[in-house]
DNA sequence: ATGGTAGAAACTCTA
C-alpha cells in the first residue's frame, strides 16, 4: 500500500500537478491539505476520471483537507471528534483495514500570538483524540502539515529557527506527545539525503537555496512502521511552474 | 530596514 501527503496550497491551481503526479506514482491513497475550496467546488468528477474517489472536508478560501483513493473507502470523520472548530483541518477514512488521517496543524503564525495558542489548543486535542484511536484502530496512518519540525536537523538553520512558530520548544513537545502515543515518524526509518525538507518558504528564493523545513509528516502505528519499507520526499513538484510551497511525502506499507 | 511571494478574495488575511 502507498500512502502520501501533499499540502496543495489550492487544489484548483495545483490541479494539473496532483493529476501528474497521480498518474506517475500511483499510490493507493493521497492526503491534501490546504485545498482551499468548499466541497461545491471540489474537483470529484476530474479526480474520478483519474481514477480516484475522493471524501473531502472543505471550507471556502482557507484550509480543507481530503483523502483520495484507489479503492472506496468509508468516511470515519470529518474533523476531531468532540472539537468544536470551525476550520476544516481533519478527516478520516477507513481503507482496506487501515484508519488514514489526513491532518493540517495550524501554523499559529508567530509564537506567543493567539493563533499560537489555537495551534496548541489544537494539538492537545488531537493527542486526545488519537490516543481514542490507536486503542482502536491498531493501523492508524497520520499524515499531513504539522507545521512543526521534529528535530534540528529538520530545519536549514535550526540555530536562527530556534525558538521560531514552527520550531518552539512547545511545539514540538506537543508533537512529541502525539507520536510518544505509539506513532513512528515514517522518514526516520530508513537513512535519508542531508538536509531533507517538505516546505520552503516562496520567498528569497528559499527552494533555489534549500532553505527548508520538514513540517509534513506521516506517522504510523506500531503495526504499520513494522510494515513500511519506505518512505520519501519527492521534492520534483517543488520545481515546477507555479508550485505549492510544500512538496509530497510518500510511504510504501507491505 | 519585519523586507520577500503566493492564494483567495475583495481590498486584507493567511501562510
Amino acid at each position: 500500500m502507498k500512502i502520501a501527503t501533499w499540502n496543495v496550497n489550492s487544489l484548483r491551481v495545483r490541479l494539473a500537478h496532483l493529476l501528474d503526479w497521480l498518474a506517475a506514482h500511483e499510490p493507493d491513497a493521497m492526503c491534501l491539505q490546504e485545498t482551499k475550496c468548499d466541497d461545491e467546488k471540489f474537483p470529484r468528477e476530474e479526480l474520478l476520471a483519474a481514477g480516484y474517489c475522493s471524501v473531502h472536508h472543505g471550507q471556502r478560501g482557507y484550509n480543507g483537507v481530503a483523502i483520495l483513493s484507489r479503492r472506496a473507502g468509508t468516511l470515519a470523520c470529518r474533523g476531531i471528534p468532540g472539537f468544536t472548530d470551525p476550520q476544516s483541518r481533519v478527516i478520516a477514512l477507513d481503507l482496506d483495514g487501515v484508519r488514514l488521517v489526513s491532518v493540517y496543524v495550524p501554523n499559529g503564525q508567530s509564537v506567543g500570538s493567539e493563533k499560537f495558542a489555537y495551534k496548541l489548543c489544537w494539538l492537545e486535542a488531537l493527542r486526545g483524540w488519537l490516543a481514542a484511536e490507536l486503542a482502536q484502530h491498531p493501523r492508524l496512518a497520520v499524515l499531513g502539515d504539522f507545521n512543526v519540525a521534529p528535530e534540528p536537523r529538520d530545519v536549514h538553520d535550526p540555530q536562527a529557527w530556534e525558538g521560531q512558530v514552527l520550531f518552539s520548544a512547545a511545539e514540538r513537545a506537543a508533537l512529541d506527545s502525539i507520536v510518544g502515543l505509539g506513532l513512528t515518524d515514517a522518514f526516520r526509518l530508513f537513512a535519508q539525503p542531508e538536509a531533507s525538507y517538505s516546505w520552503w518558504d516562496y520567498r528569497m528564493a528559499a527552494f533555489r537555496r534549500n532553505l527548508g523545513l520538514r513540517i509534513d509528516h506521516v506517522l504510523l502505528s506500531r503495526e504499520l512502521a513494522q510494515r513500511c519499507v519506505g518512505c520519501t520526499i519527492d521534492v520534483a513538484p517543488r520545481r515546477l511552474d507555479r508550485p505549492s510551497d510544500h512538496a509530497p511525502v510518500i510511504a510504501t506499507i507491505d
